[in-house]
DNA sequence: AAAATAAGCCAC
DNA sequence: AAACGTGGCTTATTTT
């Protein structure tokens, strides 16, 4: 973990510069003395860690982790330098790490090629002179756009919350003044008077009083207006079913359960920039619907009486989701990407990249650039507003099923490894191989597997299978990423809102030409039990400490962790092989191309836009044969690769 | 007023 | 009973 990006200093200075660093359960903090906070010169540093009770239940205790070198950014903040440690150093920094890494699950005593330090030698040292790199160049962001973006985004929400609250307020006059955004007072709202699912006995009370800020300017004289006042917020609903719940016991208001509340409306009022039309597209939409189609209207509509008042309850209901999402995406993504904090002078953003995770996967923070809006969730395409510098383009590649690959060949699977050396649509062939019904419209030549278009040909002559079987390739896809992540029937039937045995049913039919995968992940169950760790494809492993001693709950939770450890941190060895092959590829640099970020599976790169096409074949060949120039997997590495102005278009 | 927690949402 | 792995971040609310 620790080696490449460990801490970031925040800003507040009261004394010196303080350091944090690491995820949420595994926080390190400590503190660089005035003397030494000249701009540009190095400096030595102890920091103090503090650890967490994690998931499977080791435990840690306050301990010093590590005195490390220290350099200043030109224009940003504190940071290390390991790469650019001596020997000498590098190896006093080993040695003192190893202990802390052994403790926090890392080791190396499978990996073939030897000793933590020779891994660290071979791989971590130049993965992090990497990481240094990228988060220096950092990514150009076009904050033109975003603020345009912003404008759309406020305006959109602003119709939705009117209409919601004017809804609201028809049932409980202080929700006109409500704030939305409070899961709270949400809850306050549908289920007020519900009993708690884990304290039997414990009720939300009928009506509360909250706060909200007091923008309602009453002016006395001499006396400024509070900050905020209290409104009383009451149930507006009897008898709605809460279907999912929260960890505390109280029905959960996320955007799934509100969802469900409202049900299925296409709520495409807001896409246009008719604001006016409002209540004149949703009359449509209701005019066009049977008044009992019970399966366009979610179970709000029966709590609320049925006809238009149930009606308008589902699509208030469906308002507040609107809200919601639109909410998270300016105050997680629009705003902080404009903000100073994160943005140099010449508006490209930094990030840090840590490798800090427990597969030995990278995460980034501050801001962090891997959770980006992708696909439809991205309604206001913010990945447009990461672009490349006049001149530049940007190359986006990304392995196509890299974890089920890795799994494939983990497992020595024979039905997936066929399935990615004959290619085409993986989920399609996943669907083929569990459905017999498929398999036969595949081979009496009912369905196309997959289709390539010749020239000449507009449509293909028969249907294709994801189109025909569309519900089961659905399912054959969700089972795929579920696999590896080691979901249980238990929770498929929640997801599916089937029984559990259907589930079973499902899931064995995922597992009946992949015995191979079944008897694997046996294997690593007892190998977590046994020797207390499972590895990854060069030889990491993690590791399950005091596993004699844990509850049976954190024991499941290790077996999932087992089964995924090893996809999951294989998926990771790849691709930091790939771009340490792709920073080693001298033809790169002489055409100018720079690694920007990675996201996972992905690697973003920038580079003049005259070489683009050169070097996003080059960028496709470190990426297939990522270990010095081989691939030393059972099963080929795809790898798609696009070169745009902006990260939306290349994907 | 600051720190901690709960809940939720984003990614792969 | 039984919640799918790995992360980061924001807001509202409660605790100190």
């Amino acid at each position: 973990m620790h080696l490449a990006r460990l801490w970031d200093s925040s800003r507040r200075l009261d004394g010196g510069y303080s350091l944090e660093g690491l995820t949420n359960d595994s926080r390190v903090m400590g503190v660089v003395p005035k003397e030494l906070q000249k701009i540009g010169k190095r400096s030595m540093k102890t920091i103090f860690g503090r650890k967490k009770i994690k998931k499977d239940g080791s435990e840690g205790k306050i301990t010093t982790i590590e005195s490390v070198e220290v350099l200043q950014r030109e224009d940003r903040e504190l940071w290390i330098s390991y790469s650019s440690l001596d020997s000498m150093s590098t190896l006093r920094l080993y040695e003192s790490l190893k202990s802390k890494l052994e403790k926090k699950h890392w080791t190396f005593d499978g990996c073939p090629r030897g000793s933590l330090y020779d891994f660290y030698e071979e791989y971590w040292r130049p993965f992090g002179a990497i990481l240094v790199k990228m988060e220096t160049a950092g990514m150009l962001v076009d904050r033109a756009y975003l603020s345009e973006v912003e404008k759309v985004a406020v305006a959109q929400r602003k119709v939705a919350a009117d209409k919601f609250q004017k809804w609201a307020s028809k049932y409980c006059p202080d929700a006109k003044y409500m704030n939305v955004n409070s899961d709270t007072q949400i809850r306050q709202l549908f289920f007020g008077g519900i009993e708690n699912r884990r304290n039997p006995g414990e009720f939300l009370p009928k009506s509360r009083a909250l706060k909200v800020p007091n923008d309602v300017n009453t002016v006395t004289e001499g006396k400024k207006a509070p900050k905020y006042r209290t409104i009383e917020i009451c149930s507006i609903v009897e008898g709605l079913k809460p279907e999912v719940f929260t960890a505390s016991g109280w029905p959960s208001v996320s955007g799934d359960a509100l969802r469900s509340l409202a049900g299925k409306l296409k709520t495409d009022l807001y896409t246009t920039e008719d604001a006016e039309d409002d209540e004149y597209v949703s009359d449509s939409e209701i005019s066009v619907d049977d008044v009992e189609d019970a399966t366009s209207y979610g179970t709000a509509y029966k709590a609320f009486g049925g006809g238009k008042e149930g009606k308008e309850a589902c699509y208030a209901i469906a308002a507040l989701c609107e809200i919601c999402s639109i909410d998270s995406l300016i105050s997680n993504f629009i705003l902080p990407l404009q903000g100073n904090r994160i943005s140099c002078k010449e508006g490209r953003i930094h990030c840090s990249l840590n490798i800090n995770t427990e597969t030995g996967r990278l995460s980034a923070r501050a801001p962090n650039l891997q959770n980006q809006p992708a696909l439809e969730k991205d309604r206001y395409k913010i990945r447009q507003a990461f672009v490349a510098a006049p001149g530049n383009s940007l190359i986006v590649a990304d392995y196509g099923q890299l974890e089920l690959r890795i799994l494939a060949h983990l497992a020595n699977c024979r039905s997936m490894l066929d399935a990615f050396k004959a290619g085409g649509d993986f989920h399609s062939r996943t669907a083929m191989n569990m459905y017999q019904h498929i398999r036969e419209a595949v081979e009496e030549k009912r369905v196309l597997l997959e289709w390539d278009p010749q020239p000449g040909q507009e449509k293909p002559p028969v249907p294709l299978l994801k189109d025909a079987f569309g519900a089961e390739r659905r399912k054959a896809k969700m089972l795929n990423f579920s696999i590896a992540y080691g979901k249980t029937a238990a929770g498929l039937a929640r997801d599916w809102k089937v029984s559990k045995r259907e589930a079973d049913d499902t899931l064995d039919l995922w597992y009946s030409d992949r015995k191979e995968v079944k008897s694997w992940q046996r294997e690593q169950k007892e190998l977590a039990y046994e020797k207390s760790e499972v590895y990854t494809l060069l030889g990491r492993s993690r590791r399950f400490p005091n596993i004699a001693s844990v509850s049976s709950k954190q024991w499941k939770h290790i077996e999932r962790a087992a089964i995924n450890a090893p996809v999951q941190g294989s998926a990771a060895d790849v691709a930091m092989c790939a771009m340490i092959e792709i920073e080693r590829n001298t033809r790169l640099k002489e055409l100018g191309w720079t690694l920007l970020l990675q996201v996972h599976d992905e690697v973003i790169l920038e580079g003049p836009s005259e070489s683009a096409d050169v070097a996003k074949a080059i960028v496709v060949e470190c990426m297939s044969k990522p270990f010095y120039g081989t691939n030393i997997l059972s099963v080929d590495l795809a790898v798609d690769a696009k070169c745009a102005q902006n990260w939306y278009a290349a994907k």
